[in-house]
DNA sequence: CCGAGAAAGTTTGATTGCAAACCAATTGCC
DNA sequence: GGCAATTGGTTTGCAATCAAACTTTCTCGG
């Protein structure tokens, strides 16, 4: 390591704001070092933000990002398996347990044994299920335009990134 | 194994990898849908596979991402606080209060009121943080190696769009 | 067949994180 | 100077996860 140990400057201990829960940034130089240069570190931050914005945008109306994309699979995938949508959006199975409760608390999907596998189970959306999709999916796009706005023309290069990040970092 | 239950598989360029933990074979072909052309679904996957690939390199030493940055963003700030250190990293102040706690009790870093503000408090890594912090960034920097390779040239593209994001999609 | 081991889900425990309520100190405004 | 609004931190409550233990069911080799 290197860059700098002991840092001369220090200047003013901190002020304004920016990042987290209030205005975009004011002067509030915090050097973050080789942090900068960290691939993960920027993914988090990125992550983090979407993650937030989508809340917002989409969240208010009953739904979070995690069950979002859940409904979402189970929709293009009728009759999947708790444990293959799992793996699919990349959550725990003890973590898809309680979901699938929750969605079928609100009515939104149903849950059937599997007639092959005794042990497993089917899901699919009910109808009630499928129109709150489609509404979701309405606020969704436009929250991702607003991605896209972003990264303009590099969406594609983009998402071919973060796949091969999530598939080959193993 | 009745995997894909009910899906009428077909064209779907989604040739789904496993994503979590086990079934590294079992071609599991699950159609994402729209989902595929949503960056903020991606941007999870990846940090995700991030986060969890440093954990196993690094973290193995007593140390996950969070306090990893934490320790990076105080050694290149000496006296910062604990407020303008959430900002940096985007955590809330409340998750701060107790991470800060943790390092003190670890003895990796000195936490001393501030000098100018009675509220607040100024940070610094000890001598003990500071060889901790060398030892984990030679480990750190191997993990992000890693990562490099899989992005190769595109890296300075890539850090700035996923800046863009985290700045922009407030 | 039968038993060993794998696989699907659920349960439980611990961790991480946010948000809102709260307290103390500072700043701003008159 | 004095009081309201703001800001820094802490506390508390709650949601989301993962990991590991456990139960039931399958699958396979012999």
């Amino acid at each position: 390591m290197s860059e700098r140990a002991g840092l001369p400057a220090q200047d003013g201990p901190s002020e304004g704001r920016s990042a987290r829960s209030a205005t975009p940034n004011a002067r509030e130089r915090v050097r973050l070092g080789l942090l900068e240069g960290f691939i993960g570190f920027h993914l988090r931050l990125a992550q983090d933000a979407s993650f937030r914005a989508f809340a917002r945008h989409v969240g208010q109306r009953d739904l979070e990002p995690g069950r979002f994309a859940a409904m979402m699979v189970i929709h293009n995938n009728p009759g999947i398996t708790p444990g293959a949508l799992g793996r699919a959006i990349a959550r725990d199975k003890s973590t898809i347990t309680p979901l699938i409760q929750d969605l079928r608390c609100r009515g939104l999907i149903e849950r059937r044994p599997s007639p092959t596998d005794r042990r497993s189970a089917t899901l699919s959306l009910t109808k009630a299920g499928e129109s709150m999709l489609c509404d979701l999916l309405r606020h969704a796009r436009e929250h991702d335009r607003r991605l896209d706005e972003i990264v303009g023309d590099r969406k594609p290069e983009l998402i071919r990134l973060l796949r091969q990040i999530a598939e080959q970092v193993g």
